[in-house]
DNA sequence: ACGACTTTGTGAACGCGTGCACGAGCGATC
DNA sequence: GATCGCTCGTGCACGCGTTCACAAAGTCGT
C-alpha cells in the first residue's frame, strides 16, 4: 500500500492553515533556515503552537523532538498533501476588471497554477490580451478544458452571468471553481466551490468599524447605564 | 436607553452570514417580494433554515411567526448592524493589477463605500488615474485619512511592502484593514485585519481536487486492500 | 554513557457553532 | 371569537475544532 496517504480525513480548518505554513516555510527555506520548530512556526502565522503541531501531525510525524520539523522535507509533504506536486491548469470566465487582474497576476504560476484560458461571453472583448493570453469566447471554453484537462475554473463575471458561468464550467467537466461573483452558486454534488466576496469583507469590517464607534460613545455619554461589558 | 443596538455579543460566524442575507433581501426586495421566510432565505442562501432565524434573532424579534420577515425592515435592520447606515470611506494601498481592478469596481459604492484615495510608493504611478481617481503618494496617506475620516485600508501591494502599508495605515488611524498580501500582518490590539488570499483559495481547490483524483484511482487499482471509506 | 533539556505528538477537557425539535405567537377562516 | 395552520424564537444535544498538559522521544553537553 502506498505509505502515507490521506491516513484521516483532515479537517477544513487545517486545510485552510496549510497554504499559510507552507507559504511561510517556503520564505524561511529561502532564507537559509533549515529547521523550525511549532513554536517558531506559529509566531509567524500567528497561531498557536499546539493548533501548529497537531495540524503538521495530520500530514504524519515529520518532525523530530528536540528539534523541530525540517524546512525543505516539510515543505515537500504539504504540497504534496495540497496536491502541488504538479500543475493545475486553471480557466478564467469574465476578462472584465477582476479577470483581467487575475490574468495579469504573477503569483499565479508561482505554484504551478497556469491559467488555460480567459473567457468571455462578449464579442467585443474576444481576441484582447489579458495577462498574455488572449481572450476566447466563451461557447470556446469545453473544448480548451478537455484539450489542457482543466480542473480549476475562477469566475470573474457579473453577478447575473455567474450562475451561467458555473454551469458551463460543471458541463465541461470542472470539478472545483473559485468564484468572485456575489451570487450563491447551485452546483451538482461532487463540485467544489469556494466563494470570495469582497462586499462581504468590507461589510464585516464596517460592523466591527461601527462596533467600535457605538462602543466609543457609549463610554462618552451618560454613564447613568449599568455596567455593559464592552470587550476590546 | 437606546431600544436595539448590540443585545448581545453576535458571533463572527452569523456575522459572516447577514452580508449574505443582505444580498438576498435586497435582490427579493427589488424583485417586488415583501415577506420572506426563513426557510426562503435558507433556500437562497444555501444553508439552514433554522441558523438563520438563529442569526437573524441576534439583531432582535423582527419576524412575525405564521408569516416571516418583511424584506423591507429586514433589510433596514442588517443594514444597520452592519454599520451599512452611513457611508464609509477607503483607502487603497498599492496601484498595480489588483488595486486598479479595486478602484475600478463599480460594486464598490453600491453599499455606500467611497474610494477616499488610492496611494502607491512608485513615483511613476503616482498621478495615472485608477477607477476615475488620481493615485497619491503613499506619504501623502496619513493627510487624506484625516481630512475624509477614513476608517478602512485595503492593502493590494506586494508581499514585501504589506506590512509597511499596514503600519501606515495604523499610524493614521485606520483600525480597519482589508489584506490582499499573502503575508501574516503584525498590527497593534484594537485594529481588525482580514486578510483574502487567492493563492490559499486556489490551494484549498487544488487539494479536494487531488483527493478526487487520489479516490478515483484507489477505486481503479487492485481491490485488494480493505474498504476505505471513501466520502463523497 | 548518562542526565538535562528541548520539542514533538496526542489524549482529554473545553467552548463554540450547528441543527433539531418544540412551544409560543400571529393571521386567516368560518 | 374560537379553531386551525403556519412560522418564528429558542432550549438542548451533538459534533467539530481549539487549547492545555504531559509523556515519549530525540539532542546536546559533559
Amino acid at each position: 500500500m502506498s505509505p502515507h496517504r490521506s491516513r484521516r480525513r483532515i479537517p477544513d480548518a487545517t486545510i485552510a492553515r496549510l497554504p499559510v505554513y507552507l507559504q511561510i516555510l517556503a520564505e524561511q527555506l529561502e532564507a537559509g533556515v533549515e529547521n523550525m520548530s511549532s513554536e517558531d512556526l506559529a509566531n509567524l502565522g500567528g497561531v498557536n503552537a499546539a493548533k501548529v503541531r497537531k495540524d503538521l501531525s495530520y500530514l504524519g510525524s515529520y518532525g523530530t523532538r528536540g528539534v523541530g520539523y525540517e524546512v525543505e522535507y516539510l515543505v515537500y509533504q504539504i504540497r504534496r498533501e495540497l496536491g502541488l506536486d504538479h500543475d493545475w491548469n486553471v480557466v478564467i470566465i469574465g476578462a472584465g476588471n477582476l479577470g483581467q487582474a487575475l490574468g495579469g497576476y504573477g503569483g499565479f504560476s508561482e505554484n504551478g497554477y497556469h491559467i488555460a484560458g480567459v473567457f468571455d461571453i462578449d464579442e467585443s472583448k474576444v481576441d484582447s490580451l489579458v495577462g498574455g493570453v488572449r481572450v476566447r469566447h466563451l461557447d470556446d471554453l469545453a473544448q480548451v478544458v478537455a484539450a489542457r484537462s482543466v480542473s480549476i475554473g475562477v469566475i470573474a463575471t457579473p453577478p447575473a452571468a455567474a450562475q451561467d458561468a458555473a454551469e458551463r464550467l460543471v458541463r465541461s467537466g470542472v470539478t472545483s471553481i473559485l468564484n468572485f461573483a456575489p451570487v450563491m452558486l447551485v452546483v451538482p454534488h461532487g463540485v467544489t466551490v469556494r466563494k470570495v466576496d469582497l462586499a462581504v469583507e468590507l461589510q464585516i469590517l464596517s460592523y466591527h468599524e461601527q462596533r467600535r464607534v457605538a462602543a466609543a460613545t457609549a463610554l462618552r455619554s451618560v454613564q447613568g447605564e449599568s455596567g455593559r461589558n464592552v470587550s476590546a
